[in-house]
DNA sequence: ATGTCTTTGTGAACGCGTGCACAAAGATGG
DNA sequence: CCATCTTTGTGCACGCGTTCACAAAGACAT
């Protein structure tokens, strides 16, 4: 009970948790399938199936929002999309420009997933003067030298960053100074941004080295189970010679042991 | 974060919390680009900067590891990068296969930093007969067909889905019944997998819904201190008419008029 | 109405992750 | 050897997120 003040939420966006706020597309993906095929209501249960997520979790969720299912019943599903589509912000429409036209880059401006949902691409930007006037996507790529003024005159808030390492931050900055306040960051890098400014990061190598510890992880404990000599995973096996603090190893000769105090 | 049921109460196996797990490539990333610049040694609060982290929560993270650092020094950067290496796996190879070569497929055998540490792309698959035997990224595609005979004979436990959605369980089935224990989905889909394979997903569309609400939130606090009307961000303003189940076609046409307001 | 049945919404307990703050450990200099 | 200085490693407290379990709300049948 929303201490029994309205069943309006206040308008907290303040009072969503990010872990909710992070789900919430998951239960609007699920939901939009539903409306597809015309499914008129849907209890917690089911769409907690759906979304892959323990159902209370989905309750919990759904009530930061306000009280818009029916006991006994489930959830108007339709009404429910609207719900969290509004809540999300996916009623109104999102330019989005993708700084970085690579492979990655390309392949962005050609998924589908992108248009689908308030969000359209807006400007398609890259360092390379060669590849300016390229259509890619159906959508001309223009230089980094009009990064700024494409920027304000599309009034893109959202910016994709797909440019190699080394140009992230720098691009990051002049995305930023042009007035864009989110970002998501596909570049294998830390970007540092003022207050205000949303980073997220999609990082391919990081995902498959959180998988690659659970995969050595499982070997070793088959290994185990199997009776045999479990796989070495944590004994210090073959160091690179700690290096002794003061001396440094051979080949680096005699490196000043520089260190800034 | 892991879709399927992929929740393991705490294992006694290594005492690593997760959200270590998923900080030890930042840590990597950092120390690596230390090490090429030959530095001996960094201190926590300098290697927590340049991975964005708290230099507390770094320590504690390293501690899970072992006693790594020396007081008053710091951490020998080279013997840290082998000892991540080896706890995250990556001292041994990783053989993984894309299934799904589309315009995103391309892009990630095309990714560099897939090789760069342990990882490399044994194979590319495809159910496009047309594209049997092109290469791309230099790699001939396989068809789906041989999937299973694929994935045995290169070894590979870790899968990369880039097919659409529609495909996206099927081909995640003949994966793991081949052996696969680790997935990378891509595609915009709720896997389920059995006990025992590990799942993490990359959405670019979620990423992009978390943004939104952010910016929504954002624009709306700032309307807010112009003294102007706040961007209505939780009114019902207009709902789809709840849930008036006017002729929804369908088996049960009659349809009671639920959900009061 | 009354009773039964279904499903929501949430209080409460628990566990995990984070950050503070500090004692211990070691380096360094006299 | 002792004093001082730096930086690690961690005990502790706090807050967030998850999950359980159940009372309340409403649908539905009689």
């Amino acid at each position: 009970m929303a201490t029994g003040r309205t069943h309006r939420p206040a308008t907290r966006s303040r009072g969503i948790p990010e872990a909710t706020v992070a789900r919430l597309p998951l239960y609007l993906r699920a939901l939009t399938a539903l409306s597809e095929r015309s499914v008129p209501t849907v209890s917690s249960e089911e769409l907690a199936a759906a979304a892959g997520v323990n159902s209370a979790k989905l309750r919990k969720d759904f009530s930061y929002l306000g009280s818009y299912g029916t006991r006994g019943v489930g959830y108007d599903v339709e009404y429910l999309v609207y719900q969290i589509s509004r809540e999300l912000g996916l009623t109104q429409d999102w330019p989005v420009a993708i700084v970085g036209i690579g492979n990655l880059g390309a392949a962005l401006a050609n998924y589908g997933g992108f248009a689908s949902r308030g969000f359209r691409v807006a400007a398609l930007i890259d360092a390379d003067p060669a590849m300016a006037g390229t259509p890619v996507a159906g959508i001309a790529v223009q230089h980094t030298d009009d990064l700024d003024r494409i920027i304000s005159e599309n009034g893109v808030s959202i910016g994709v960053i797909t440019t190699p390492p080394g140009a992230a931050q720098q691009v990051c900055d002049r995305l930023v100074a042009a007035g864009v306040t989110s970002i998501l960051n596909f570049a294998p890098t830390v970007l540092s941004v003022p207050d205000g400014v949303d980073v997220r990061k999609v990082d391919l190598s990081i995902e498959l080295q959180i998988l690659a510890f659970h995969e050595q992880r499982k070997a070793g404990e088959e290994a185990a189970a199997d009776g045999r000599a479990p796989v070495d995973t944590d004994a210090d096996e073959a160091p690179p010679m700690r290096a002794t603090p003061t001396g440094r190893k051979g080949p680096d000769g005699d490196m000043p042991a520089v260190m800034p105090a």
